[in-house]
Order: structure tokens, then sequence, then C-alpha cells
DNA sequence: GCGTACATGTAATGTGTTACATGATTGA
DNA sequence: TCAATCATGTAACACATTACATGTACGC
């Protein structure tokens, strides 16, 4: 129920078609709400006919035509509406955990293996986290508005993922340390 | 498409009812993947068909018959197929992150009780995880097999709940700061 | 008489995933 | 000429959510 919100966000932050959000939900804002471009044009759709955007075809000369999307008052109304409104935390689906849990009825040394493949991808995104939060945030204290915002979610992130480094890390040597005996 | 492992899982450590599974999926297993009683009740019909888990009706005094569930060979099978299996690290959707990114365009002061709400929130669910820790798993370093898997996934439960504390205080102490100026 | 726990389900709707489909331009 | 990027979509299916539906037993 919060795809259209993300969309409203980033459409927020600037205008664009279907095939730039779902680049934007390949980085940026996908960081924390994921979406493919089939959930983002079905969206999109949605949003035209509750008039929460607005459409604007733009031609172009060597690219296809592209549909431009802006947020109208009523989206602004709904955002604000949203915002203002309590939401519960998001419901776990944690793969690894199952696994984890369920270890014994398996081989120890795939899963070993594959919580150490994870621990590697998570240390990647920390570091693209980092790098991000050095590159373009040098100076936290002085941020202030939208830019502090953007800036206190990437922090969400990165202790996420370096929560997440940590606990593999700690798994891996305990299953290791219980293999040796 | 991991519900049916949760389940899995669930009934290898103890066999039980819909009805019971859905009550550990409210605590315990539900820590790390959440599932309602319309979930357990579909999936299970699902793996009957499927010969993953065989079904049994008891009969009780006082109260209503129930259908008591089991792993067959067939699933056990399954879940160590599964076990070995790679897995992506799961697509966030995280809502209180697309809130305080769209911050600046609603009511900052109605945010930052919601994000004081789910700090709370997250602190209580920590909570109950050190209590589990302490009482259940006194000495860690004595842990082994199952016992030990059903501790390491509790301490990523300890891990993540307490990074979003830790998280949710940094974003109201400079959400304020910047209100004040 | 009311709420809670036990116990299992159906139906409708909303979302998400996967596969398929098209077609132009640019650079290696 | 082959792959990648830009650009938008349909269709089928899988899965999740919400509301509704039923009925017993027990304690307050």
């Amino acid at each position: 129920m919060a795809l259209e919100h993300a969309i409203l966000v980033s459409l927020d932050e600037r205008s664009g078609s279907g095939y730039e959000l779902a680049q934007r939900f390949e980085k940026s804002i996908g960081f924390f709400w994921a979406a493919t471009h089939q959930q983002i044009y079905r969206t999109l759709k949605r949003m035209v006919e509750l008039g929460w955007v607005s459409r604007h075809e733009v031609a172009q000369d060597g690219r296809p035509d592209k549909k431009v999307y802006e947020v109208a008052d009523a989206g602004r109304a709904e955002l604000a509406r949203w915002l203002a409104s309590p939401s519960e935390p998001e419901t776990l689906r944690h793969d690894l955990s199952v696994k984890i849990r369920g270890a014994s009825l398996g081989d120890a040394a795939a899963l070993t293996g594959e919580i150490a493949r994870h621990r590697d991808l998570h240390a990647e995104r920390l570091d693209v986290y980092l790098a991000i939060e050095k590159k373009d945030f040098p100076d936290p204290s002085a941020l202030s508005g939208r830019r502090l915002h953007q800036y206190l979610v990437l922090r969400g992130g990165v202790r996420a993922e370096r929560a997440l480094v940590e606990w593999c890390d700690e798994v891996l040597a305990a299953m290791r340390e219980d293999d040796r005996r």
C-alpha cells in the first residue's frame, strides 16, 4: 500500500518517466523500497486515474517518446495524509534465519558457504553506502531539511548493513567452532 | 516461496496443528518470518497434496478436533534441497524510511512522534529478545547443534532491533536539532 | 451474558513475480 | 552484428491481506 507513496516522494524530488523511476528504484530509493518496472508502470497508471500525478508525453529525437509524470495537488495531499498516519514496522521475512534454524537438517558446509556469501554481499552494500556518505554528505552537522532527511535514511542503511555483516561473522565463527567439536 | 520451508522447520522441531503453527508464527519463528493463520492453512493444504507433510485428525474432549501435521520424508528431502540452494537477501520495504525521505512534504512534528513510537516498539522487542537470551541461553559457549542455531538466529534479532533503536535515536536527535534552527 | 481461547476455513481483493513482446539507437 | 541502453507495456500466475463465517468450552 506504499509503493504509490514511494513514487510520490521520488517524483516530488524530480519529475520523470516510468523508466527513470525504475532506475531510481534500482539504486537510491530502492535501497529501502524495492520495485520492478512492471509494478511501477501499473502503479503509475492507477495514480493517473486517481489524479495523484499528471502525465505529459515528451517527444525525443533518436529515442522513443517518453511519458513524464509529475506530482499533482491531489498527490501532494495524499502524501501529507499518509505521512501523518501511523504505520506498523514491516513484517520480517528473513530467509537466511529460517535456513540457519533448520541447519541440522541439511548440509552444514553448504550453508556456511551461503552465509559467507551473504556476509560479502552485505559488506559490499555497506561499502557503497559509506562511499555515498563520504562523497555526498562530508559535513553532516551542516545539513538541514531535505538533504538531512536523505542523509538520515542513508544512515539507516549503513547501520542495517553493518549489523548484518557483524551477525554473519558471529554465526560463521560459532558454526565453525561447533563443527570442529 | 519459503513459507513452506519455515513450516517444515517448525514442524520438524515439533509436530502440531495449523492453529498451533499460527501461534508459533506469532512468536519464536514469527520473529523472522511472518505469517497469518490463513496463509498457514492454505499452505498446509498444498503441502499435504505435495506429500511433504502427513495429516491425522485427533479427537479432543471439550474442544474441537484438530488436524495434526507431521513432516514426511518428501518434506525432509525438500528441506534439504532448499537449504543447499542459494537465496538472495530479502528486498527491503521500509515504510519509515520512505516517510523520513518525504518529511519536508508533511507535518514534521507528527512524523517525529511516529519515529519515537517506532523507537519504543523496537526497544520493547529488543527487551523481549534479551530476556529470552538470558533465560534460555545463559551459557552460549556450551551450545551446539540445533540449540546453537536457535541462539544464533535470536542473536540476529537482537542485533537488528538494537540497530533500529539506535538509528531512531539518531534520526530523532538530528530532526529535533534541525527544528530548533 | 461477554470475552477469550481453541480450531478451521472461504471469498474477494490487492500486490508481487515471471515471462513474453516490441522496437529504435549507439558503441565495440 | 551483437550487446547494451532507452522506453513501454500485456498476461498469467503466485502470494498476501482483509473481511467474513462457524461453533464449543470456560471463567468472570
